[in-house]
DNA sequence: AGCGCATTACGTACGATGTACGTAACTACG
DNA sequence: CGTAGTTACGTACATCGTACGTAATGCGCT
């Protein structure tokens, strides 16, 4: 039996060492951290199975033996990104946990801006992840509400955070990867759209525009969403 | 000047047409419909510049005439998805109406199952984008609040949604791709994951498994959040 | 009316990507 | 000690986005 059928894999449930044959050079955590390296350095798209090999100093198709899809090297970025995550001992009162909880991930996200893009896909399974998940039901501890509402809070707190971070960063990765300025991009854009906005057929967007309370807070617009979001949670008096 | 330096460009802003030489034998909306008929059917993947051309029944590089990148592909593609979104006279009742833009929403990114992909990046200045936005704020017309608040409960909204949907159909656009089947997938996850809760690592987690309360109706939870958002924004009494 | 030139059409080609496959070296278990 | 399973890695292939060059086309100007 050869060749084996192809089956689903979760790489998490593979033991990095099998004891048997030549002792592995890397580890997953090595692994990981050159892919990193590449993505803080160059953006995600420099990520490529050749790329990550070359940093580590070995051939291409040896970090096959390690990986078996790249879909699953990027699980081990985001798992180590995930470690990054400094936790603590639950204060008592949740939602200023979960505010921090928010504050920390959205810190991680700008230290790593490729973060949202691979968070997207599906919920981790990831030793990181979980222990992430399991910090944060325990800030919620002293939330009175059924562990599926908790979820459901978590889930929300995570998707506006990455949503929120997502918009922040949108372009700032691709700039890196574009011939042409932030500033350049965003005076285009914006000429064009103000340019829309002259025809007079969108009279509720040229009445936001000329609202005009001054340059965007974006750090309070996060805020705002969070803490609203949190209200939406409290247990009614 | 036969050599125009890199600048960027809004693809919305050039003209379909100036004048000059030969007719072009497709419209916008000819190259987006073909490739969103490609994306439905065969996932976003399938969507390369060789197979839309072959779809049009072109040659390769003609597709360049009509859009100078890929990525502007993909805009013509929200666009016109965006297209099928049908608008309303506002009802007075914001609330209400807010609901069924984001039911809308949903159902349309469940039969364009890529868009919630192509929607991240940045907030988007096509045709029906404006048109679209434009329609929220006017739906919105009966919330006493400044065009800032509007504009970010617009935000708000659209991103639960999309984060919603796109955790509800993550796995099904890579199913389409992969080898094995939806069920084999969440078979070998969960089995992981309960084998790691196994281990009383994560106790809360546990609980949370353990709390059981029968299959869980995605569709009401979807409901509780988009109502609980919406909560957040109702002028206090 | 007719000339000029911008624009369309498209074949060829290049560099890059993910990864299937085959082979050689190596080590722990029977 | 042999042998089976594992690691290492070079080669090769299909596919991708797209730069470039050339031929055909038809609008706008004189």
């Amino acid at each position: 039996m050869a060749g084996r059928a192809a089956e689903p894999e979760v790489i998490w449930a593979r033991p990095e060492r099998t004891g048997r044959g030549p002792r592995p050079a890397y580890t997953r955590a090595d692994i990981a951290a050159a892919a990193v390296r590449i993505a803080d350095a160059d953006g995600l798209d420099a990520v490529s199975m050749r790329r990550v090999a070359a940093e580590l100093g070995c051939g291409t198709m040896s970090l096959y033996n390690y990986v078996p899809r790249k879909e699953d090297l990027y699980e081990l970025m985001v798992d180590a990104a995930g470690g990054e995550h400094e936790l603590w001992e639950p204060s008592g009162d949740w939602r200023a946990d979960m505010l921090l909880v928010a504050h920390r991930t959205r810190s991680l996200m700008h230290r790593h801006p490729w973060l949202p893009r691979l968070m997207s896909p599906v919920y981790g399974l990831s030793p990181n992840s979980l222990r992430y998940l399991e910090h944060c039901l325990a800030c919620l501890d002293t939330l009175p509400a059924s562990y599926g509402t908790k979820l459901e809070l978590i889930a929300m707190l995570n998707g506006i955070v990455t949503t929120y971070v997502t918009n922040e960063l949108a372009t700032a990765e691709r700039t890196r990867s574009l011939p042409w300025s932030q500033e350049q991009e965003d005076a285009v854009r914006i000429a064009y759209l103000s340019g829309r906005i002259a025809t007079g057929a969108y009279p509720r967007m040229a009445a936001a525009f000329a609202e005009d309370a001054g340059p965007i807070d974006l750090e309070a617009v996060f805020e705002r969403a969070l803490t609203r979001m949190l209200n939406a949670f409290e247990p009614r008096a």
